[in-house]
DNA sequence: CAAACCCATAGACAGTTGTCAATGGAACTG
DNA sequence: CAGTTCCATTGACAACTGTCTATGGGTTTG
């Protein structure tokens, strides 16, 4: 006998959504979300979102009420979750969205305000 | 005399760039992110976003291996952030997408694999 | 070369988070 | 009405996170 198409929901029996990412996808989205979802990383990735140039990191050290070391942890959570790409001049170091971004993940900075 | 627009940086001399997003964007955003930063949160949303009934609470702790009052506090998150509407028939309760989200917030659900 | 400066890393510590076991309320069932 | 089932809340605890101070390496300057 068949079951009559799911309209009713057998007692104590659960009907477990099938899982559809991967556990790598899901491991690396969460490694990007974990790095926004804190308000000096979303902070940090909306001034280079709207900056034409690389972003030295004493101007974050300046803009943001924290120590140096902070800042630098922090830009190093975007550089590990591949968000932000660094370059060295003299004795600075200068910070700017990754060039090869996955279009998911541009399009997810794209979306943040 | 006028400084040679902006070509040399003065030693020491940092130039903050200027916060556009106000505390009140940022916290929320930061809100819902951290509800999505999370392997548990995600996958649930992922399940939302490909079902088009409503699911049952008891199907998410089936799903994942993990205790029902952690799925209760997961889905609780997602509520909280006002990702997920929740109604009840009988003794079960039923979670979907809410259905009045902000388009940004439609767009970044949208973009997560 | 010595001093000054920028920045990354290491270590420490409080606050937050993810998890479970226990509890209790609400709704169905016999 | 008494028992059962589902689910939210509470309390506890280990693990993780955000922050600071201290340190050290690399670069420029005097």
């Amino acid at each position: 006998m068949v079951k009559a198409a799911l309209s009713e929901r057998v007692k104590g029996v659960c009907c477990p959504p099938a899982m559809s990412m991967t556990v790598a996808k899901v491991d690396h989205s969460v490694e990007v979300l974990k790095a926004l979802a804190d308000p000096t990383g979303l902070q940090m990735i909306d001034i280079l979102k709207r900056s034409p140039e690389p972003v030295c990191i004493c101007d974050f050290t300046a803009a943001f009420d924290l120590s140096q070391p902070t800042i630098s942890h922090h830009m190093a959570k975007l550089r590990e979750a591949g968000l932000v790409d660094v370059s060295k001049g003299g004795i600075w170091a200068y910070y700017r969205l990754a060039s090869r971004l996955e279009p998911k993940t541009r399009a997810l900075l794209d979306v943040l305000t």
